[in-house]
Formats: structure tokens, C-alpha cells, sequence
DNA sequence: CGGACTGATTGAACCGATTCAATTCCGGAA
DNA sequence: TTCCGGAATTGAATCGGTTCAATCAGTCCG
């Protein structure tokens, strides 16, 4: 059966084209009864409108465009639920791309954007600052950059205070008594582990030490070396270590439980980005929670409004605040309970 | 500056728009000297093609749409990138959605899918059998399943052998000198689920016995409890667990290492789906692999090859054969390495 | 009864790229 | 010189909805 157009219908429900469409579109222009003949030709027929046909005149379409850089990462799958769940809302759809955080195929993802002439793309970018995007930008798809570089100005952004975030963990861990902090994760040019880094620093009293232990990735096996070098190190250990993110944090437990060393009476840990396993741990996982389908939601919301506004609108940078979870790898009180004296 | 379209550029390269077409589409038609001039024009008013226009012409589009059950599962992300990769090497666009297992969100997908005239769909289908599926196929957009109910022979499917992956996990077990296993994981109304059970129970050598151990649902809180249960209850206790999934297996190490019970020497653990936080576990996780990449590649395959052949196009369904994958938590050698006598 | 007004409906123009029959151009053969 | 064949190019028709000015049918009021 060929596929039903909207002139199959209106000659089924002996009205004009004209009248189906404003059925689908403005049903406040169009008498019940005739709804309602135009409605069962719909049915009858099983008429499935032409998105193609629609945007090429109307000019967009409703999509946005939503290119993250991995979608195994947890964090973006959660950040892509949120803008799912926020476009939903709006009749909208959202088309997620992962680029890799290949640059190349970023640009790819892009390009199909605009050809399909969504109205906005949301963009975790790869790599530094692309022409490309200001490019795209300039000739009329508007982009919303999320958990990138903060102190953009030229664009929309929601971001995450990461240095909140380290803050947060250092005074806990300060809290608890410990005294010699490692953080673990040093790979300096990624954004977000610098201002960690920065936000832990800046939250320790006069007294205490902060070390850095940098890694060469953010990995699970970067997590498992750095723990072997730790521990193998002849300096007095650290009680406890701060990790630039959970799979940092997971490698480190690995080895510790290889070395038959107790969590967190030997070394205390914490992560971050409270992705679903740490809670998942064999010692449930100290972490920082971002809001991530929050962040998804608000970037659909910036976005809607840039397009709204068209030429008055005015960029804004959105940051959210972060949040401490506590759990056993760091929880003093709970060893107590787990080695009775 | 307002869009440019094929028109602009044919003016600006003194030709006509049937030939910028066909610069862009079939250069070979095109000679040299003028497709340079009309590539300079492209290139000076960054001519983004109408992607809307041309399908709606074509009356295809160079997409695919892809229906998850949950974007935030590893296994669905993996196959959705597997599919990404296929595509882009045919210059196709993956649209990738999530249903959450709604049948409801399941259904809008499919519709706008439908809407854009995809040129077919890849769905892991939320809940049984819908009929909105049968319909969509009947109008013309075909789907091919993953991962879904074998024995569906009226359309394309892509599986993976799970009675097989069922009876690997029991045979290593069996290898390893465990009698008494249990398989965690009840919810038999998962046909994934019911086939490892299957499988574990069909390799079982005479005189082992292997106890079921049904859970609510597939979770790592599911695998907590179970563990609290097994090692709680009176008879015997088990020297090895399979647990239906990853998290549940992960849930029992949770436990175990709550109370200070190692694996595998206490309990030997296996699990299913070798989800990439297995082998990060504190003690590395047995696990049964699926080639999930795989998956999705061959899923396009065999829409494309739907698609181009029409009519005269046989169904066929295809069964991948998982991998064992055995780390620390089942194997005894490395038990005697840690445990030196 | 006529005119003004409201509400419902019509139908043709339009969006932008693709396609194909028709046309032009050129070089070579007769 | 004419004619033919092939290559290159043209331009109008086309895809399927949306939109809006124009038309039509009633209704109300004076």
C-alpha cells in the first residue's frame, strides 16, 4: 500500500487540503463535524505526515541537535535523559550523536545538524574551540555549550562549579580527621580536574598537605598504578585520597583489595561524578553528584529561549552547584560499627 | 545573512541549479572547470544543504532510527555505536533514542521516526508485542530487532545466544570443582533471563545440583539482598553463584565484602553482560561477553540490505555466540597465588 | 430586505533540492 | 560543408505539506 498524502485524505473526507492541515495544526479553525470526518479519513488511511515535506516549508524543524562525547559515559547518557525529557514536553525531538571526542566526527554530527536544519544543537565539545562551530553559529543555528569551558561569554552554557565540588571534599575529608590528603589525577589540561584540583587546595586549614599524584588518564588502570605507587612509595601514606573521578577511585579500590588493605581504615577514598557504580562498589563510594539531568533540561530551556529571542537575546551562563555523597569508602563511624573493639 | 540556497550559488557560479546539483551529487556529469567554480561558490556562501528539500524530493531520508531500551545501560550503548560506526561509513545518520522501557515513549519515537521517513528502524522492543510495530512495517518502514525474542521469524533480528552463554558459565564452574552452584536472577518472565537459566541447566554433569535463586528484578540493590538470603539460609551453602546479569553480581560482592567473605574462595561469582565495571570490581568480575559493537553493525546491515532489496527480501535472523570472560572472582589459581600455603 | 460581520472553507503559491527530457556545443567523419 | 554522436548544461516539473488572501454561507441588526 503506497503511502497515504494529505490529498488522499482531504479527497476521502471531501474537504480541501487546506482543511486537513489546519485539522492537524489549528484545530480551533475547524468545525467538529468536519474534525471529525477529516480525523477518521487520518485513521482510515493510516496517514503518517511528511516531516520533510513540513519543515522544508515551515522553515525548521522540531529537533535539536545533541552531540555529547561518549555515550558510554553515564554522565552524558543521564544529561541526554534530561534534554530527552525536556524536549518531550515540548513536542520536540532530541538526536543524539557521540563524537568520540574526535573532533572530526563531531564535525560530521554537526554538518548533519544543520543540514537538517534543527533549531539549535547542544555540544559537550571536543577539543578546544572549533571554527567550525562559530561558523555554524554565524549563519544560524544557535549551539548551547554544556560542561564546557566556564567564563564563555559568547554563548550559552550550563556548566557545573567544579571547584565547589573539590572543596567540598576536602573539608569532609578534613572533618574526618584526616591529615595527609592525596589527590589523585593530575592530567592538568582537562578543565575539570584543574578546578578540582584548585577548589580542593583552597579548602585546606594552615596545617595539612595536599600531594598531587597525577595520572597519565582518567581510567580504571590508571587507578589501579596509581595505588600501586602509593602505597609502594617510601614517604608516610596518605589516610586518604581524593580521586578526579570515580573510575580513578574504582582502580584504586581493585588494587587495594588485592593488597588485602581495608577501605577506608587503610586509605580513605572518594570520587567523583557519583556515576552508578559507585554506590555499586564493593565499599560503597564517597562522591560528588552533579545534577546531571538537570543539566540536560536547562540546556533545552536556554536553547528554546536563544530561539525565541532571536536577535535581542542576551547569552547567559548557567552553573550549578554540586553535592557531597557520602558513603562507607570515607565514613569513619561506619568502621567503627565493622570492627567492634 | 540569510541562508543561502542552490539557487544563490548558481547564480554566483553563472550556471544553473541542475548543475549545482549535480556537482553535488554526481560529479561525474560535471566538467572539471565549472564543478571548481561551483565548489568556490559553495564554499563562499557556506551553502549548507536543505536536508528537508532533498528527502522530501528523494523521499527517503539518509537516516536510521534506533530505539533503545535504556540509554544509560552499557550494552545499549555499546550496540548503538556499533550501528553509529556501520552507518557512517555509508554516510547515514543514526538517530538514537530511548524508550526506558515505556511503551508509551516507544511508541512517539516510532512515530516521529516514521514522521521523517527513516529509512528503517532498529528497536529493542519495550514490553511484547506491540501492534503499532506491525502496522508502522506495513506502511513501509521496515525494523529489524535486537537483541528481542528468538524465533521471530516474520522479521530481521539480531540476537545473541543466551542458553549458550548459560551453559559456558556452568561448565567453567564445573571445571573449576564447584558442585553446588546457585543461579541468582529469578524474573523468569525476562526471555533473556529464562535462557541462561536453560543453558545452566542443561550443561549440568549428572550428579550436580543447581539451585535457583529468584530475585525481583536485575539490580545491584536485587543482588544484595540475594546475597544476604543465600549466605543466611540454612542448608548448605553454595561454593559458586551465576548471576543472571553484572549487577546483581556486583550486588553480592557488595555484600560478601561487607562481611568480610572473600571471592572466590567464600563464593565464587559469575556474571552476564561483562558491562565495563566488571573487570573495574574490586575483585575483577567473571562475566560472559556479547559482541555488542557486533550487534548494532550487523543490525544496519541487515536493514540496508531490507531495504535494497524490496520486495524479494527474505527475513533472516541472526544469533551471535557470546564469550566467557574469567577473571579473579572465578578462578582458582589465582586464589593459590594470593593464599600462598 | 439589504448590508455588515463572523466563521468556515478553499485553492494556489511556496519552501529548496532533484531529476530528466530537451537543448547546446564541439570535434570528427563522410 | 553537412551531419552525427557524445558530452555538458539547462530549466521546468516535482515531492507533500503550510499558509493566507479570497470566497462562501449564515446570522444579526437596522
Amino acid at each position: 500500500m503506497a503511502r497515504a498524502r494529505i490529498k488522499d485524505v482531504a479527497r476521502l473526507a471531501g474537504v480541501s487540503v487546506g482543511t486537513v492541515s489546519n485539522v492537524l495544526n489549528r484545530p480551533d479553525l475547524v468545525a467538529s463535524p468536519t474534525q471529525e470526518r477529516v480525523l477518521a479519513a487520518v485513521r482510515e488511511l493510516e496517514f503518517v505526515r511528511n516531516a520533510s515535506a513540513r519543515s522544508l516549508r515551515v522553515g525548521a524543524n522540531r529537533a535539536i541537535g545533541l552531540v555529547v562525547l561518549d555515550v558510554g559515559n553515564p554522565f552524558f547518557t543521564d544529561v541526554a535523559r534530561g534534554a530527552q525529557e525536556a524536549a518531550d514536553a515540548l513536542g520536540m525531538m532530541v538526536m543524539l550523536c557521540s563524537s568520540e571526542n574526535e573532533v572530526a566526527r563531531q564535525q560530521r554530527h554537526l554538518e548533519m545538524f544543520e543540514q537538517q536544519r534543527v533549531l539549535g544543537v547542544l555540544l559537550t565539545p571536543a577539543g578546544t574551540r572549533d571554527p567550525h562551530v562559530d561558523e555554524m553559529v554565524k549563519r544560524g543555528t544557535p549551539v548551547v555549550l554544556l560542561d564546557a569551558a566556564r567564563g564563555v561569554r559568547k554563548r550559552c552554557s550550563v556548566t557545573v562549579d567544579d571547584v565547589m565540588g573539590g572543596r567540598l571534599v576536602v573539608e569532609h575529608l578534613v572533618a574526618q580527621g584526616h591529615q595527609r590528603i592525596t589527590f589523585v589525577g593530575g592530567e592538568p589540561s582537562v578543565r575539570q580536574v584543574r578546578d578540582r584540583l584548585r577548589g580542593a587546595q583552597g579548602a585546606l586549614p594552615g596545617g595539612a598537605h595536599l600531594a598531587v599524584h597525577p595520572t597519565a588518564d582518567l581510567t580504571v588502570a590508571a587507578g589501579r598504578e596509581a595505588a600501586k605507587a602509593i602505597l609502594a612509595s617510601s614517604d608516610r601514606r596518605p589516610t586518604a585520597a581524593f580521586c578526579a573521578n570515580d573510575l580513578l577511585a574504582l582502580g584504586m579500590l581493585q588494587e587495594l583489595t588485592r593488597q588485602r588493605l581495608d577501605v577506608p581504615s587503610d586509605l580513605a577514598l572518594v570520587g567523583y561524578d557519583d556515576i552508578e557504580f559507585a554506590s555499586a562498589a564493593a565499599v560503597p563510594l564517597s562522591s560528588v553528584r552533579q545534577p546531571r539531568q538537570e543539566l540536560g533540561r536547562v540546556a533545552v530551556e536556554l536553547l528554546l529561549e536563544e530561539v525565541d529571542e532571536g536577535a535581542a537575546h542576551r547569552h547567559r551562563q548557567v552553573m550549578f552547584t554540586p553535592e557531597l555523597v557520602v558513603r562507607d569508602s570515607s565514613r569513619v563511624d561506619v568502621m567503627a560499627g565493622r570492627r567492634p573493639a
